[in-house]
RNA sequence: GGGCUAUUAGCUCAGGUGGUUAGAGCGUACGCCUGAUAAGCGUAAGGUCCCUGGUUCGAGUCCAGGAUGGCCCA
């Protein structure tokens, strides 16, 4: 045999060939195929192939502008999102997605106030605000560049801000209409407030430092109803005083208070100490007793009464006529004090916070400058006018003069001071705007009802929040916000916000932005000749107060949405998918703001996902090295692979992330490419016009592959309609693996290779390749685009049917006629033999007395027959041997044997030389010529076959 | 402390109404092929199903309690 003559048979066998590189090379093609989609202008070309009315609205929650580079959670978010709309878009729904950005806000403006010299007040509030939108933009440059190197498709153009004039004169609207309707009310809630500088403080601008301050026991005598209560739960009768007693670091705070917070859980005792009686927390008792210096032995414990079981009893106020309201409250704890916290609405948060559930009223008697006013609630002449720091003293006196006061003592302990002139801070109740919750909460629960929660305790959740949740404190004292649109009357106090005023306010700010606030008078903001309704003078001035970040993106539905509409959809939409922490911020503050004016939710469905961990499972951080940035994932593997990531995790729950998943990832990632790079390999010559192959035509075994495509098909659609990708994520690596590259495309090469080439048989397998790619391809597209663009600029252009990018292509097709349970039962069992057959090679292999499985023959020994019978001359096809046969008895030289289920296999060698062909073992030599090659090759290199 | 939630192989996930030796893919180990070749094929090893009780003839599955992790709140 010449060596021309061994060289024409090699290539006379057609081997795959493609333009489609092995290697992905995401970090450089990627960029590439984006850029070719924006050239393309693909995003319009998709949705202008779509019909409005058809339409599935996604709405993007914003993310904040706090830093230029986005966190694994956000790039989760976002791939999520775009994951489902692309998958929308296939699905034949017209598609658009507008990204949005939240740019106002404190976090923005500490940023920004870090880096002015001089501090804070030196410069102009206009100017910080510029400094603020700055600072915002440049956030956005970096974060879009992000978002769209993951592959994200959208109106990057005209993404919407929350500082944008339309959308700020949006949210005055929004305002106004809510206002109107008596949803937003003045009340009042203490803040930190800075006297000496006259000033709301924000919790950035405090410092912490020692402090020494008073702290005193004060008892606070139970009204009789309510003491003989308490005796009867201990079951005692008795005419003496029961008192409960508190501890306070702020005597000063005593006038204002209006409640005893107890905690429902912890366990009083009830005593009695020289006649009189007390209520304090058990576990506290034996540090009271030290703190007023009581010996144990001359007390007499009488009993124990639970927090619960207290109630809204009543006490005296140990000062004024007026009694004190007993309650709970879970921020109540055994670290120091009694156990009953003396609550005072106007000068602590939490006690603001509790007193709100019992509609205890904000009792506020200081003025700005820290001094008592007089007024209807408030007349003890020996306060009035006196700054607070100096009432210490004052009120101590009186509790004294009341035999109120057990025990005082200095405490230093740490404690907020103003940052600029360093006096010690106090909490402050100042007026501020509320959403009133109450006045439309059935609406907001019936609304989150209506609305589909994934996964469903979503519902659960935030149904709680709303149903528990207390008025909406609006009011922010900043500078980098939104205005809350009202103007006082200098003259009588009228406080005016109409639909006049907020639509002249609108307009302005539709020129000018916000910022317009700051820079006109109350006069230039209000409608020319523009009187106070109440006085009719025309002196006004400005409200100071911003409004909370979430109520500028609880918003969006209408100042981007609505507004939008055209090219969006009119609110409710299709979709918000956010975290899961989101339940207490966007969606709720969408939902309220939505109920209120809308009347309904502002979303159809709401997807939430969970949080992003280290690989060990815990937070990501640093320090711990566990901490991974979408950048480097891409930088080594390519957005894809991030993008699969997002696909293949369950991310209802905590989602991990680290150099071992990324990595495993990279092997379905490889395997999905280098099975459609098989394909397209072998495809180089169908032309599916001519070549195609009808159904009826082709073997079982190429049926069976269309049946297992269908199947395919099938599931991975069901997977995405329930948002489930991890599920089609198992889908593609069992199919792609298992189904195809192990199973079909194995046993498929030699007929690929060595038939003739336009074989029907080839042909038929052809077809089947053809149908798989066309699906592969689409199904690749919502998680993996870039390497489905890949792959379908790289497919023969005869099968691409004119679509320019195969991000326009429709979703996968499934087809009836492939649908063929019968068929699959047959094969089930026809793969189980072909299990035990491979099981009964291996040990030859093991051995070396073989290398590959067609140097064998094999002989099947079974009690049912007739499947395999009917397949007999395929056999040795799906076995990838070179001879199969059913028999009844064993054979002669058997190299091994192997039995399972009810099958025994015997393994010889293969009979016949091995064709220098196709490799096969085979009777050569007839034909003349071809001595060294068999019947089947001489039929295809001489153009028979 | 409260609301919601999770816990099955190294990784990512399956395991309707409780029923034999708990599955898949990937990874790992070993081997094969050299006509998918920085690819392809095969075989094997890997699990106290978070723990403890209970119901049951039988529990990964049902019930109770607990541990650990998470988000939000306090």
């Amino acid at each position: 045999m010449s060596e021309t003559t061994k060289k024409d048979f090699k290539e006379s066998i057609n081997l795959p060939k493609t333009t489609l590189e092995m290697r992905a090379n995401a970090t450089q093609k990627e960029p590439a195929i984006q850029k070719f989609w924006e050239e393309n202008h693909i995003y319009e070309k998709m949705l202008s192939k779509r019909n409005k009315s058809n339409s599935f609205v996604l709405h993007d929650g914003p993310p904040y502008l706090s830093s230029d580079k986005i966190h694994v959670g956000t790039a989760l978010n976002k791939i999520l999102k775009d994951i489902i709309n692309k998958y929308k878009f296939q699905r034949g729904y017209y598609v658009p997605y507008v990204p949005g950005y939240d740019a106002h806000g404190l976090p923005i403006e500490n940023a920004v106030v870090k880096n002015i010299k001089g501090g804070r007040h030196s410069i102009t509030e206009g100017e910080l605000r510029q400094k603020c939108r700055e600072y915002a933009q440049n956030s956005l440059k970096g974060q879009e560049a992000a978002f769209k190197r993951l592959g994200v498709l959208g109106d990057w153009e005209h993404p919407y801000l929350t500082i944008a004039p339309d959308y700020e004169a949006e949210q005055i609207r929004v305002f106004g209409e809510m206002y109107k309707k008596g949803y937003i009310e003045k009340g009042l809630k203490p803040v930190y407030w800075c006297a000496s500088c006259e000033t709301a403080l924000a919790e950035a601008e405090v410092e912490y430092a020692d402090h020494t301050s008073v702290s005193i026991y004060v008892r606070f005598k139970f009204n009789e109803n309510d003491k003989n209560k308490v005796y009867s739960l201990i079951n005692e009768k008795s005419e003496k005083n029961l008192y409960v007693v508190i501890w306070t670091t702020t005597p000063w705070t005593i006038p204002s208070n209006l409640a005893v917070c107890l905690n429902e859980r912890l366990e009083y005792t009830v005593f009695e100490y020289e006649n009189e009686r007390y209520i304090v927390a058990e576990e506290l008792l034996d540090s009271f007793l030290n703190g007023v210096n009581w010996q144990e032995e001359n007390i007499k414990k009488l009993g124990k009464v639970k927090g619960v079981e207290l109630e809204n009893m009543k006490a005296f106020h140990p000062l004024y006529a007026r009694e004190s309201l007993i309650i709970l409250g879970d921020h109540v704890t055994t670290d120091a004090g009694t156990g009953c916290v003396h609550t005072a609405p106007g000068h602590g948060l939490e006690d603001w916070e509790v007193c709100q559930k019992y509609n205890i009223p904000t009792f506020s008697p200081l003025d700005s400058k820290g001094e008592w006013q007089k007024s209807s609630e408030f007349d003890d002449e020996d306060l009035i006018g006196v700054p607070y720091y100096k009432g210490n003293e004052i009120v101590i006196q009186k509790l004294e003069a009341k035999k109120a006061l057990l025990a005082k003592a200095d405490l230093v302990h740490s404690y907020p001071h103003c940052w600029r002139c360093k006096h010690p801070v106090i909490y402050r109740a100042t007026p501020q705007w509320f959403v009133k919750v109450d006045k439309f909460r059935d609406k907001a629960m019936q609304a989150i009802h209506n609305v589909k929660w994934i996964p469903n305790s979503g519902e659960s959740r935030i149904g709680n929040m709303v149903e528990g949740r207390t008025d909406w404190c609006i009011s922010r004292q900043r500078a980098w916000g939104v205005p809350i649109p009202i103007f006082y009357c200098e003259d009588c106090g009228e406080v005016i916000c109409n639909d006049e005023t907020i639509e002249n306010i609108a307009k302005i700010f539709e020129k000018e932005t916000s910022d317009a606030w700051v820079n006109h008078s109350a006069q230039e903001l209000l409608p020319t000749g523009f009187v106070c309704p109440k006085c009719g003078k025309n002196h006004f001035i400005k409200e100071k107060d911003i409004m909370d970040v979430w109520f500028d993106s609880g918003v969006s539905w209408r100042a981007c949405v609505e507004k939008r509409s055209e090219e969006l959809c009119n609110p409710p939409v299709d979709m918000y998918l956010e975290g899961s922490d989101q339940h207490r911020g966007w969606f709720q503050s969408s939902l309220l703001t939505a109920v209120a004016t809308m009347g309904t939710a502002p979303y159809k469905q709401v997807l939430t996902h969970g949080f992003v961990f280290g690989e060990d499972g815990r937070k990501m951080s640093k320090s711990l090295g566990n901490y991974i940035r979408p950048d480097d994932i891409i930088k080594n593997y390519g957005a894809d692979i991030l993008r699969l990531w997002a696909a293949s995790v369950d991310y209802k729950n905590d989602i991990k992330i680290g150099n071992n998943i990324v990595g495993q990832l990279t092997e379905i990632f490889k395997k999905t490419r280098n099975t459609a790079r098989f394909l397209l390999g072998n495809l180089f010559d169908f032309d599916p016009q001519k070549d195609y192959v009808e159904y009826e035509d082709l073997k079982a075994l190429d049926k069976f592959a269309l049946h297992k495509l269908n199947t395919f098909i099938l599931n991975v659609t069901d997977a995405f309609e329930t948002f489930e990708f991890y599920r089609y994520f198992q889908y593609l690596q069992n199919f792609a693996a298992v189904d195809l590259s192990a199973f079909y495309l194995d046993i498929v090469k030699d007929r690929l290779y060595t038939s003739g080439k336009k074989s029907l048989s080839r042909r038929a397998c052809q077809t089947v390749l053809y149908e798989v790619a066309q699906a592969l391809t689409r199904v690749l597209v919502p998680v993996m685009p870039h390497q489905a663009e890949d792959i379908w600029q790289n497919t023969p252009e005869c099968q691409k049917g004119g679509l320019v990018s195969i991000l326009l292509s429709d979703w996968a097709k499934t087809n009836d006629k492939w649908n063929n349970p019968g068929l699959e039962a047959e094969f089930i069992k026809i793969l189980k033999v072909r299990e035990i057959v491979t099981k009964a090679i291996e040990p030859l292999r093991a051995e070396k007395k073989i290398g590959s499985s067609l140097e064998t023959a094999v002989y099947i020994q079974t009690g049912n027959p007739e499947l395999l019978k009917k397949y007999e001359k395929e056999l040795c096809n799906i076995f990838i041997t070179s001879q199969a046969y059913i028999v009844n008895t064993k054979p002669d030289e058997v190299m091994n044997e192997y039995s399972e289920d009810n099958y025994k296999i015997f393994v010889t060698k293969a009979q016949g030389e091995k064709c220098e062909r196709c490799w096969k073992y085979r009777q050569l030599g007839s034909n003349s010529g071809y001595e060294t090659i068999c019947d089947d090759c001489y039929n295809a290199v001489t153009g028979k076959d």
